[in-house]
RNA sequence: UCCUCCUUAGCUCAGCCGGUUAGAGCAUCUGACUGUUAAUCAGAGGGUCCUUGGUUCAAGUCCAAGAGGAGGAGCCA
């Protein structure tokens, strides 16, 4: 007989019929009632154990979380809390779970413990809803791509470029670090390494998928990406899978385009094949939310946000028109801001972003238009000779979830910034020659692919949206 | 890396101004109950009070250092 899965069980109207079903047993209650989850919704079906027809050493093995397997007949229930169950007729335990030791009980259980039992948390609702919805958002940034042409190019994930300039790197070698070989003067030689040279694992995939936007025009990376920051803080992990699209042709308008309909494509998605999961996450945030004060507290539910975002337009202004509105609003001139505004060309602070998209405009922001000195150097220099054409979309909560720009496609104008800037030409030569053989212009930018999670499904420590978080301190599992 | 807070039973937490044998709910175990919904009811077991050192007649409680965790900041996605 055919395994079904619970999720298309529960579309069948209950006539008797035979099903064989495989999961594990969330709740069992009254000797009778076995809560079965197989992870394929976060919905359970009910078996029911009839009075003395299954062996009583077999009935005690139906433990939380034991692993069995069963057949009976589907009919519909005669009780409130679930339309139809499963009338016992065989029962198998698969694998046995000792309640005395088995950490998950039918309870709420804080996120910080279930963290520390990773390889069991999957089991539990929350991160079942966590990571389907992941699935669903993976497969949606593909299906949006492929849609409108893009390709997807696999970049490598150890570069021996360290001129990506995103962040500290991780070394990859295999040279004995007790013992490394050493050249005249003294230091590591890395010659002798694997490779022959220097390597990192990729902070960043957009300098090489660059090579290929010169090549197929619209095209995409999705990939882990590694940063060695010693960052503590709900939104940031040392390995995290970023999404970075590259487009020849697109200026800074049409890569802000992109990025809004993306991200209205992808709570779309969310809204449209994710409803039973995300029920469940929004009435979980509701009671988070209940436990914090007042005025901390989200004016929208999990679904309205996402909602929000797929009706809304973004609100898109330059740097500059921020700038103004930062430096005359009421925080700045009370100095309540902790960073006041006064000149221009200072980064903007976390609160400053906050203040703009949760109090100001109350939905998603689009800045554009930053001071060259704070942003990267492959960026297209604005005739003003201040500006470069860079954007930020902020979102409620978590931020800055996407950063892009105008891409610089004049050489003179990149080797020149190279230079100011005294990053490694050498390196970068690859990089530079996409400037001198027929180049284009074009854009593109990076979404953190967690930092969306965190948005979809409300969770708010973005440790909870991977399935084995890296973050300093820890690469348990 | 900085700042703030936290660490007591398997989990979530209470434990007052330092004072007898450290408590609760849930979970677990034993029993009851056969239409339960995180089932319910009765009973039982369960503690390196994070670690080390100090103050004191006396430390879960006060002090110091260390370890671990959380939130915020910076860096960014």
């Amino acid at each position: 007989m055919k395994r079904i899965k619970i999720k298309d069980l529960l579309q069948l109207p209950p006539q008797r019929q035979p099903v064989l079903v495989q999961g594990w047993v969330r709740t069992f209650r009254n000797n009778q009632f076995i809560s079965i989850n197989d992870g394929s919704t976060i919905l359970t079906i009910q078996a029911v154990v009839a009075l003395n027809s299954i062996d009583e050493s077999a009935l005690k093995r139906i433990t939380t979380g034991a692993c069995i397997s069963v057949k009976g007949e589907l009919v519909p229930s005669p009780a409130k809390g679930q339309p139809v169950e499963i009338k016992v007729t065989s029962l198998d335990i698969l694998g046995d779970c000792d309640a005395e030791v088995y950490p998950l009980q039918p309870k709420k259980h804080s996120l910080e413990f279930l963290r520390e039992i990773a390889h069991l948390r999957a089991r539990t609702n929350t991160f079942g809803a966590v990571m389907r919805v992941r699935h669903a958002m993976a497969f949606a940034v593909h299906q949006f791509f492929n849609e409108r042409g893009f390709f997807y190019i696999h970049t490598p994930i150890i570069t021996g470029s360290d001129a990506e300039g995103a962040g500290a790197m991780f070394k990859v070698t295999t040279l004995d670090i007790n013992q490394p070989p050493r050249n005249e003067e003294g230091h590591v030689n890395f010659k002798e390494d694997f490779f022959g040279r220097e390597t990192n694992l990729t902070v960043s995939g957009q300098l090489e998928v660059e090579t290929y936007a010169m090549a197929l025009s619209e095209t995409y990376t999705f990939g882990p990406t590694f940063r060695a920051e010693n960052s503590n803080t709900t939104r940031h992990l040392a390995e995290f899978w970023m999404i970075e699209p590259e487009m020849a042709f697109y200026d800074i308008n049409d890569n802000m385009e992109l990025a809004e309909a993306f991200l209205k494509y992808l709570c779309q998605y969310a809204l449209n094949y994710c409803s039973d999961d995300l029920e469940f996450l929004n009435k979980r945030a509701q009671e988070e939310e209940m436990t914090k004060p007042q005025d901390q507290r989200n004016e929208l539910s999990l679904i309205d946000r996402l909602k929000f975002v797929v009706q809304n337009n973004f609100e898109r202004l330059t740097y500059t028109e921020a700038f103004e509105i930062l430096r005359n609003s009421t925080p700045n001139k009370k100095k309540k801001f902790q960073y006041l505004i006064e000149t221009w060309g200072a980064d903007l602070q976390s609160e400053h972003e906050r203040y703009l998209v949760e109090k100001h405009f109350k939905k998603p922001v689009i800045l554009y238009n930053y001071p060259k000195e704070i942003k990267s150097f492959y960026m297209r220099q604005n005739e003003d000779g201040k500006t470069v054409a860079a954007m930020d979309v902020l979102f409620p909560g978590i931020g800055e979830i996407i950063g892009g720009s105008q891409r610089e496609e004049r050489y003179d104008q990149l080797l020149k910034r190279v230079e100011e800037l005294k990053l490694p030409q050498k390196d970068l030569w690859w990089y530079l020659e996409l400037r001198k053989f027929g180049s284009a212009p074009h854009s593109g930018f990076g979404l953190g692919f967690e930092r969306l999670i965190q948005f979809v499904t409300g969770m708010t420590n973005i440790r909870d949206v991977i399935p084995f978080p890296r973050y300093p301190g820890n690469a348990e599992f």
